[in-house]
DNA sequence: GCGCAGTGCACAAACGATTGGGCGGAGTCG
DNA sequence: CGACTCCGCCCAATCGTTTGTGCACTGCGC
């Protein structure tokens, strides 16, 4: 169709302007490019105003970007960090990475992102690619809860940070997982149920566990323990909570109620529940969690449990680089809230 | 929580293997070491077998992993590539740059991927961005249909391949979408539909463009042309999909059948459907674009046009890395594939 | 007039890898 | 036995940047 480049080649790719090239044009050194256009926080040894305004106009008509490889070379940091995730086409930790890459380009780092796809083979396969570019350290989105798979990291003494997903005694930015899950059980308890299910998760991911957990702990406390066989693990996305609910809701007696600690889950709850003839929201509510966008466009809208899903890309980056610069830091828990919409209402027997 | 790293720093980042590491205990110079390691292709002035072996040996027993700045440094090949969408978070380009991931790194080649969210000043920045960090090249899934915003790539000789949008005169990967559009077309047509109406997409995006051009050229070339008010452009989400639609259903009588040119549309669409007390498949057919997994998994399943999201990014990459290494290269259209379900059905009057 | 401090630069050595060139030694052939 | 070839390896330069150190000059105080 377009055939390989004809040879007359229109711009071919240009010298490169480096610090040599201001050098020469403005009759200096190279290092007294370099410490005129070093940032101004380790102005030592500084130049004539002159001659550092100089420096600055020709750089910046020429378009002068530092190369990042010398500069890494030489100073042993990339300004690069990698980003691990189970899967960039999941919506959450998509949204979740765009936080992180937010913050990165802030603080003048740049991302990697690839997908481990929750397999322990793959993960390590990854990091070790990760390393191999020399990031200066990395985001996991995808931490197992046993913290197992951090060993590389730790033992080549890389810095890291846990988003999304966290792991006792590593440091992370997680959703308050926990109080999330008592959110959508208070909110479930007002409104008068009492015999519900829930679609549970990865049970090696804290986000399933936490938010199993804190569902269960609130209805316990109300009187009102939730049966084992009520509390399905599941998949993350819309078949997974397809399965689940389908298992869920063909045993036993009907739950009023399904809380799926995902939204897209969620999602595949309420599948189920149609083609049982059911609606969401009367006959059997559904509450989901993380709030995307797509909840509250759903023919019957979603109630949920929003997770500050960029915030915590964010400070996960935060959280990454103040280990790198060597700062003091601690893991943080950020606040969920609740989000009613259609697919709940009150119970009914 | 965790509080500060304390000082027993356990492992203090241990020195990084390089060349010399390895020339030193093998004894020999660092030439030959690289010379030994360097892939087979360019095998110029061997070494003997012996020194190879166990050379190659103590590499492998260190972990040796050539560090890219060096090389970069002195080959001028950042053995990186660019990747720019509009969001991350819409799953068709998420999975898009899955498939150029995937190529990248069986290549060698490590991708940095950054929203451009389809605004003017952000893609210019972003593309600088990566540019100060020394691209090989560019893949731009997010390339408007007139080729503008190509100007500093063209200009710095940087390659660069489009995928999923094309633009005439330019390298690209993108689904046949005319054919695309006429699968959906002939689909509706052959149930008897003859008053549609088509949820457009973004008019400077090549995806919207030729998915409705070929739809219509279909229905006109069947004797019947869609009129021009029975077709409204639209966001390529939820919302753009569900607000179009409501415009349509709302003017005159209700269309048996509306086409979106993307899947979350569609799902838009249905939502609209739905409130208006009708159920898709039965009063109004709806057809999506791109069979995104969700599709098959919605209350009713989504009729829609398949096409090769994971493909088009390896194809992308491979297209970029044929220009990078000055091998022939041409554009390519892939074949889109109708995939019926239960969102459409017989026209109803 | 001399010493001294301070200013404004320059010099040079790294960082890790690649690569053209050179140099001994062994083998081949006449 | 000498010349030539080729093998196997080493030398040194280079990519662009940062940074510790040194040097010349100015201006000041005594």
């Amino acid at each position: 169709m377009d055939g390989p480049a004809d040879d007359t080649d229109p711009s071919p790719r240009r010298a490169p302007v480096t610090l040599r090239t201001i050098a020469e044009l403005a009759g200096v050194h190279v290092t007294t490019v370099s410490r005129v256009l070093a940032p101004p926080a380790q102005a030592v040894r500084t130049s004539s105003p002159e001659t550092a305004q100089r420096i600055r106009e020709i750089a910046a008509d020429l378009g002068y970007r530092p190369d990042p490889h010398g500069r890494a070379l030489r100073t042993n940091r990339s300004h690069l960090v990698g980003v691990l995730v189970p899967r960039l086409a999941d919506l959450v930790l998509a949204t979740v990475y765009e936080g992180v890459e937010d913050a990165a380009g802030r603080a003048g780092y740049s991302t990697f992102v690839t997908n481990s796809q929750d397999d322990v083979a793959r993960r390590a396969d990854r990091t070790d690619m990760l390393l191999a570019r020399r990031v200066d350290g990395v985001v996991l989105g995808d931490a197992p809860v046993d913290g197992s798979s951090l060993g590389l990291l730790v033992e080549r003494g890389v810095p890291y940070a846990l988003v999304s997903r966290r792991a006792p005694g590593h440091p992370s930015v997680t959703c308050d997982d926990l109080a999330g899950g008592r959110l959508a059980a208070e909110h479930l308890l007002a409104l008068g149920h009492r015999d519900v299910a829930v679609v549970a998760g990865e049970p090696y991911t804290s986000t399933g566990l936490d938010r199993t957990g804190g569902f269960l702990a609130a209805f316990a406390e109300a009187g009102h323990p939730v049966p084992d066989h009520r509390v399905r693990r599941s998949g993350f996305d819309v078949r997974g909570g397809r399965e689940a609910a389908e298992a869920l809701l063909s045993t036993g007696p009907l739950p009023t109620a399904v809380f799926a600690v995902n939204d897209f889950a969620a999602i595949g709850v309420m599948g189920a529940v149609r083609d049982r003839g059911l609606t969401p929201g009367r006959e059997v509510s559904v509450v989901g969690f993380n709030d995307v966008p797509l909840a509250a466009e759903l023919p019957v809208a979603l109630t949920t449990v929003r997770s500050p899903m960029h915030e915590m890309g964010r400070r996960g980056f935060a959280l990454l680089l103040a280990q790198i610069e060597g700062r003091p830091w601690s893991s943080e828990l950020l606040d969920p809230e609740l989000v009613a919409r259609a697919s709940t209402g009150p119970a009914q027997r």
